[in-house]
Order: structure tokens, then C-alpha cells, then sequence
DNA sequence: TGCACATATAAGCATATACTTATATTATAA
DNA sequence: TTATAATATAAGTATATGCTTATATGTGCA
């Protein structure tokens, strides 16, 4: 990836945002695939209104997207939002987040859905 | 820079102190060269005590280090903490503080220490 | 010794943050 | 149409945060 200045004022915001371990944890499950509420709920083990409001400030912020699809709204990583590199570079340096994702599919409980 | 895994814990700390607009000039000034705590006061136009307030998280956490001159207290980035990767990829994208200290320069306002 | 400068710390306060519980909204399905 | 599931929002609360003003600490120098 190539170099990209971000303004220091909307870093800050960004890396405010970062700076919490629940929201950190959501950003690194949506680097690899869409995921909806009861799945952060589920892998976070917290309650539903809790992750929803983080889930708010992300998509406030514009850090992330919604989609719903049916009963269920499927949240993905905003690739296109100025602050992505420095996401994308700090998504690089902490764990992979995915073996939560796979316990879940393990579980069954992954949500599946085409509509 | 090879990539380097950071606990997620440890990540969130460092990206929560990144966090701030006062903290992140901070950082990006002391990556080009030490500061004192009246030059930070000077460039960011903020009341001693503010400063050094945001300086004492910095240390406690471990991101800068500090080294007495004589009556001054100068700072420095920590580029041995657990978390420097993180915040060398930041500052690599938000604009250069540099020019801030050499308006300081020219104004006769830089510290030097020889002591 | 005593004063001045640089910095740190303490205390107080207003605002922000991250939960909780309760309730509203939206979509599916019987 | 009604019940249920998934999600959002609202209101309340405890704690954290970032400033302020006042004061303490440490160093250099007359």
C-alpha cells in the first residue's frame, strides 16, 4: 500500500475509535468477511444493545457499512474512508481475528444468508 | 519495517493515548527530534500543566522517554516499546510536524542543551 | 542562601464514555 | 393479523477524560 497523509484531526478520530478493545476486535472480524450483530454479540459475549451502540460509532464515523439483508444487517469494513490505511495498517500488526469466526461456523452458528 | 504482531490489549492502550490531537502532535514531533516541555507548550498553544499531563500518559505508557538537561526535561519516542510499530505506521500517515519546530527555530525559541 | 525558571503534581469540575435495563422498530413466518 | 426474532434507540449511571487554577519540586545562578 502506498503512502497516503491523513489530516492529524480525522487520524485522531479514527485512532480514538481504534482505541478500544471491543471495537478493535469488531474492525479486525470485519477485515475478513461480513459479519451481522448476534455474531459480535456471540464471539464478544456481550450484550446485544452494548455492541450495537459501538456499532454505531463506527458506522457514525463512517468506518464501516451496513447492510441489511432480510432480519439481519450484515456490517462490513469501509474500505473506501479516508483514515482506511492507517486501519488497514494497524489490522496488520495485532492478531488475526478469524479463528473466532471459524469457532462459530465449528458452532453453527454462523448466519448464512442469500437473500 | 517486517511485520511485527501486537496483543490486541496492548494495541487498543497505545491506539486510545493516539487517540487525542494534543498526544498525536506530541508523538509526531518527538519522531523527528527530542522536545522539551516548553516547546510543546509553545507549537500546541496549550497551558503547561495540559501538557505535561498528556506527557505523564505518554511516559506511563511507556511511549516516550524523558531525560533531564539541566533545568529541562526533554522527550523522546520510544522506538523500543512493544507498540512502536503501530505508532511509526501512523505517523507515517499524518502530516509532518517538522515545520511546526522550525518556525520555533527561526522565531530563537528552540531549546539547545548542552549540558 | 535565596530567587527565578522549568516542570510536575494535586484538586476541582464539566463533559465524554461504556455499560445497564427497558422499549421501539423492522422483517419473517405462522 | 399476530407472534417472534434481530436490531436500534432511549434513559440512567458510574467512571474516565481533559481541562483549569493553585502549589510543589528540582535546577541554575547571584
Amino acid at each position: 500500500m502506498e503512502k497516503t497523509i491523513i489530516e492529524l484531526e480525522q487520524a485522531a478520530q479514527t485512532l480514538k475509535l481504534l482505541g478500544d478493545k471491543t471495537r478493535l476486535t469488531i474492525l479486525g472480524l470485519v477485515k475478513d468477511s461480513e459479519c451481522c450483530v448476534c455474531e459480535f454479540v456471540e464471539v464478544l459475549q456481550m450484550s446485544q444493545p452494548s455492541i450495537s451502540q459501538h456499532l454505531r460509532k463506527l458506522r457514525d464515523a463512517g468506518l464501516v457499512k451496513e447492510q441489511r439483508r432480510g432480519q439481519w444487517i450484515f456490517y462490513s469494513l469501509n474500505r473506501e474512508h479516508a483514515t482506511y490505511p492507517i486501519i488497514h495498517q494497524v489490522l496488520e500488526q495485532i492478531p488475526d481475528q478469524k479463528e473466532k469466526l471459524t469457532a462459530l461456523e465449528e458452532a453453527g452458528l454462523r448466519i448464512q444468508c442469500d437473500s
